[in-house]
Parts: C-alpha cells; structure tokens; sequence
DNA sequence: CGCGGAATTGAAAATACTCAAAATTAGTGG
DNA sequence: CCACTAATTTTGAGTATTTTCAATTCCGCG
C-alpha cells in the first residue's frame, strides 16, 4: 500500500487544525493545483479548510444537505449514487485519490446525491464560496477548475454511452479499463488492483445485476483475459479485454 | 410556433455581423445572463461573436474539432451524439432553446461529441477566451456559469439513473415527463409538443430499439396516457405518467 | 401519383433477470 | 487463534423483457 498517509483510527486527532497543503500532496498534479505557480498554490492552501477523516461505509455528504464544501480526495475510494423514486441506489460514480467531488451540488446549493467511501479515506475540504474568490485573484485556478468540471461531463458522456450502447460484457470489460487507466495515472499498477466496491455496487453502476456481474468475472477468467482472487483483480490480456470493451470480439458468449 | 424569429432560409443575410443581444432576447431568463445587472449583461453582449443559422440536419460542431466557443440556443434544436467504436452513435442529450452547447469540449480543447441540428435553428456564438476574460470583472456571471455546468452534470446523473435503473416503460415515460417540464419553462405547453427527434434519435438516447418506442406509444396511447399523431403528443395523464416513469404503477405490462 | 424513408406491428430469439441454493469470505467474540 | 455467524459471492435453472428479423403501413416529398 503506497498511500499518502497510514490510516490512523483514532478520533483524537484533531484534523481541523491540520490544514491540508497542496504542495506536499503527492496529488497535486492530478487534483485541483495542477499547473498553478508556487505563490498560488500557497493562496489556494490558506483557503483550504482542512482534512476529513471518512472511515469505511460513512457519508462525506448526503442528498439535499447544504452545499459549503468541494471535496479533493487525498486518499482512498468513495461511491456517489443518486437514490430514485422507488428508493433504490443508481451508483453514479465511483471516486479515488486526486479527484473531486460536490461539483453537481453548485447548481442547486444542495447536494444532488451521496457520497459514501468504500475504505477509509481522507478528504480535503474546500469551501466553495472561498474558493470562488479566488477564482478572481487566479485565473490559472479558475481555467483549471473549469477543465475538471468538463471532464466531469465527458466522464458522466462515457458511463451514457456504456449504459445506452453496450451489451454486458462489454459494459463490464470497459469498467476494467477505466479502472486500469486511473491506477495508471496515478503511478500504481495498471495490470493489478483491488476493486474497492462490492460486486453489489459494480453491478449497480454498470445497470446489471449482482449474478450477472459474478458469471462474468467467471467467464473472462475462463477466456484467460483476467484472474481474480476475492477483489484482487489481475489483468493478463488488455488487448483482449479492451476488445471486448470495444465490442469487436468474435465470440460474444464464448464459453472456452 | 412562437420563436424568437422565424426561419429566413437565406444565405445572404450577413449573420456574422448582426450581434447577438442577450438584453432582448427572449431566452435571458434561462441562459447565460441569468441575474445580470443591466450594464453587465451589456458587457456579455460586446464580446458575444455572432449568430449562426444551423439547418436541420446541419452539424453545430463535430468530435475533434477544435474548441473556440460554447453555443447558446436561440431557437431550435439540437441532439448531441458521441461514437463509440464500432461507429455506432450514442445521443448523450437533446437540447433546446436558452440551453448551453459545448461545455465538455472545455477539459481537452477539443469537442468530445458531435451537435447537430434537430430542425433549422440558431445560436449565439460565445467565444470562451473572452468570456473567460469576463469572469474575471463579472463575478455574478462567473457563478452562474459555474450553476450551468453543475446543471449539467446533474442533468447526465438523472440520464445515468434512467439508463442504469429503468425499465423501457419508465425510460419513456420519465423522457416525456422531462420534456413536459423543459417547454413548460420555456412558457410552452407542458401537455401538448411536438417530438422534434425521430423515434429511432428517441430509442437511441433511452437505450432502446426504435421498436420498443414505437411500441411503448402505442401502449401509453392504449392505456389513455398520451395521444400521439406523428410527432404530435398531447400527454392526457401527467400524473399516470409520472407514475410509470417512478415504477410505482400497478401493472407494467398491462395492455388495458 | 409513386417512390422511399420512417414508423408500426408481429413472431421468434437472445440477453439478462429472478429465484433459489450452495459455497465462500468477512466479521465477531470467546 | 479458532469457531461461529452473517454477509457476500458463485452457480444453476427457469423466466421475462427487450431485441432481432421480417413484413406491412403510413407519410412526406418530388
């Protein structure tokens, strides 16, 4: 585990009073301070609220709560889900280190959804309004932020496309990449990771169910694409998996 | 029809150099210059560039090209599509009068889809270097963009849920429902509108076949929920509608 | 008036779901 | 550290919703 931080349980610490510093996190190339000057990183980290502590299974935010803050992940994993009017989950997204998360509450000064970490986590808080201010004093800042809030969009774009276009296996196959190319990006392995969330919640975002997303994991260790032990997941053939993901394989349901 | 203007089919007339005005357009209420003062609407006013006429069937912009401005929708319509790679299409929205256009080329540089016109249309031209120049003098303006694009996010959340979660029935009803809401806005009817896509633009945005739409009219006009001619909808039952995209109807296959 | 794209309808097929049971894993307390 | 329990995951069999394929009808448009 090459993690920022070891995760400490103990509520003794008072994290308010550690203010997060951009400079030091092994994030800032991915997360909100990419491309600023040392002087305005130092302007962005006096606006910073803090760190948050968000152990296994709670809530960084809820539905209709009172948006205040963005929230950058330092480190671990968080679901965002939307709940619909039958009550069930819908898993918008699934969030790790270096990306952010709240923006869908600005257009409503409301949360839009929830967000829930997968495995202890830290945050930094971000107070919007003052970070707003800013906005004005950095335009390296302001461009930046608009970039991630686009790429926001293009990502939601691509999760419509897997959703409306793409047959199971290769909804499943893509999820598999995506998570490859995020590890990548940030320096870990692309070919070996855990999957953080339940076959419950992968099933859940990709709109199958949690069999369906069992038979397959089945099947592509049967085809030789990946392994799989427990929620440890080995990619053997990315050339294959991404075809698949593609949806120029041969054999759609090929069972040998 | 009530359009801000009606269609000159007319290549001759110099759009280029008649400036567009938010201050006496009908659609500043919902677009960009929402909560502007008087004198700051007039400074959006100076660097918008231009109109453009766009045809029906007419692209605004194409995935690739290289990004220089964000279109707001003066009248018309528009669907966004990206292609995934078998080149199949995949419509991630329908867009209508005072909404934004380009907002997911911001990240890359680059369109991330393709914008075609639904039927002839307008839009202004919004180059975003200026306007982002503007930010930094109009705060009021910089919030309300920032509102924009976390609509827009939000708006593809509620797409992720209708794909991920819903049945046919419900995608349906929740796209009619969707539209009901969006002219009723725009001080339109929200029980009688034409469908300005084809039902195949339709089944391709719901992650249906254009089979399963047509068959999904003729069972909603069958349980006295809509009435359809051609492109015509008149939505009898808001509330039954509303039902069946919720899932809270009794019976979902029910032919009477 | 007739051609061609778009839409409707029907029947057969397939993908993914539901229900059910078994197996595995994780969590808890002794 | 082990044993027990609860939760998660896997696997199987049958079902259902939606798709595919095909034929027909309907309109718009030249």
């Amino acid at each position: 585990m090459s993690q920022p931080l070891p995760y400490v349980p103990q509520s003794s610490i008072n994290l308010g009073a550690l203010k997060a510093s951009c400079s030091s996190c092994s994030m800032h190339q991915l997360c909100l301070p990419l491309g600023l000057e040392d002087n305005e990183i130092n302007r962005l980290d006096q606006i910073i609220g803090g760190r948050r502590r968000v152990a296994k299974d709670e809530r960084l935010y809820k539905v209709d709560q009172p948006f205040r803050n963005l929230y950058a992940i330092r480190f671990g994993h968080f679901k965002t889900y939307q709940v619909n009017a039958r009550g069930e989950e819908q898993i918008t997204g699934f969030q790790m280190a270096g990306e952010l998360l709240g923006m869908d509450a600005i257009s409503s000064d409301h949360h839009h959804c929830d967000a829930v970490a997968l495995e202890d986590s830290e945050v930094c808080e971000i107070p919007f309004e003052r970070l707003e201010d800013l906005f004005g004093h950095v335009p390296t800042l302001l461009r930046h932020f608009h970039r991630i809030m686009s790429q926001e969009i293009t990502r939601e774009q691509n999760v419509m496309l897997l959703l409306g276009n793409m047959r199971a296996d290769q909804r499943f196959a893509a999820f598999l990449v995506n998570l490859s190319t995020r590890y990548a990006a940030r320096g870990y392995s692309s070919t070996s990771f855990a999957l953080r969330m339940s076959r419950e919640d992968i099933g859940n975002y990709l709109g199958l169910t949690i069999e369906s997303v069992s038979r397959l994991l089945s099947r592509f260790k049967k085809q030789g694409c990946i392994k799989v032990d427990k929620r440890e997941v080995t990619i053997i053939d990315p050339v294959q998996l991404k075809a698949i993901a593609a949806g120029t394989e041969s054999c759609p349901g090929g069972s040998d």
